[in-house]
DNA sequence: GAGAGATATCTCGATGTCAAGACAGTACAC
DNA sequence: GTGTACTGTCTTGACATCGAGATATCTCTC
């Protein structure tokens, strides 16, 4: 039943089953390092990002734009269903890369509430490079699993994000 | 080799294909998954804290008192360690989770620099509910996957978070 | 036991985010 | 076509975080 710790996690585990024996702690098991390993996956990109001057939060948006193909444009509310901010925090977010150089916005001329944001070149080569770079380091960190784990892996988190997708 | 999306990630990955052919993204299927569920959890469990009235950072804080046994006591210094926040945040909870009356400050008597944080009776109280309720969410989250599999997955999410344990 | 460097905590200014609401424009039912 | 509800974007104010640096105390070496 108790085996030995073998990281954080195994640790936090064991400390709440000292001082919660009542209580079945097993979900942390799986998503206390869903979390953990998050955080860490952030912080490991934005070292990443760091490289290319792009913040995590630029990157974001940057490849949503690059991600839907030529001409690379998109309003507002389709970015903001793409990085789940709010509308506030898009607005804010948009205003910082077009000063920055990286979009360009534009009316929308089929709908006069619209705005359509678009990769302009410097923002199309920065987020091809950042994101060619992450790649690389993302593929080394998970170098620790065979393809076939990396396909388990996977997998099963899919079945847990389920639910969420909607 | 290409498959049928079947959630939001093989979208991405789909895109990703489409847009940039020469580039292996082979890593999303697991990295990207993992961030989204990590901030689906994050969701979840701010709903869930709020029936306590607590915040996030309320409940990191008072969950590493928590585990460290009786009598619920920690320095400023291993809060940090346990919640991986810098020391000016940390200084801003402690001062607000005091004023809500769910921690006391007291000076470290061995070390006149230091100060030791602990919980009141009231924020043990309300830290234990709070868990209590978050781990049953979190069995349901888990219900999906059978007990074999749940451990399959924290197995390979342990050997993906090992590198970063230091 | 004096000095140099390390450690513990706090202060302060800048930043990115959210929530709520304002406002202009659109869609749809009647 | 008119009114009502909805949509898309932006504004504002509050808030939690970080990073850098300030201060006090401790530790270790000589």
């Amino acid at each position: 039943m108790t085996e030995d710790p073998q990281d954080e996690v195994d640790r936090l585990i064991a400390a709440w089953r000292s001082e919660r024996p009542d209580l079945d702690v097993e979900p942390l098991q799986v998503l206390s390092r869903v979390s953990r390993l998050a955080k860490h996956l952030d912080r490991a990109r934005r070292a990443s990002f760091a490289e290319h001057n792009l913040e995590p939060w630029e990157f974001d948006v940057l490849t949503a734009l690059r991600r839907a193909g030529r001409p690379y444009e998109l309003s507002p509310g389709a970015l903001l269903k793409a990085t789940l901010v709010t509308s506030g925090t898009m607005t804010n977010r948009i205003d910082r890369l077009a000063q920055a150089g990286l979009v360009r916005r534009r009316p929308d001329p089929e709908d006069r509430r619209g705005v359509l944001v678009s990769l302009t070149d410097t923002g199309l080569a920065r987020v091809d490079a950042a994101f060619a770079d992450l790649l690389r380091r993302e593929h080394a960190l998970l170098a620790s699993l065979g393809p076939t784990d990396q396909r388990t892996l996977s997998s099963l988190l899919r079945t847990l994000l389920a639910p969420f997708d909607t």
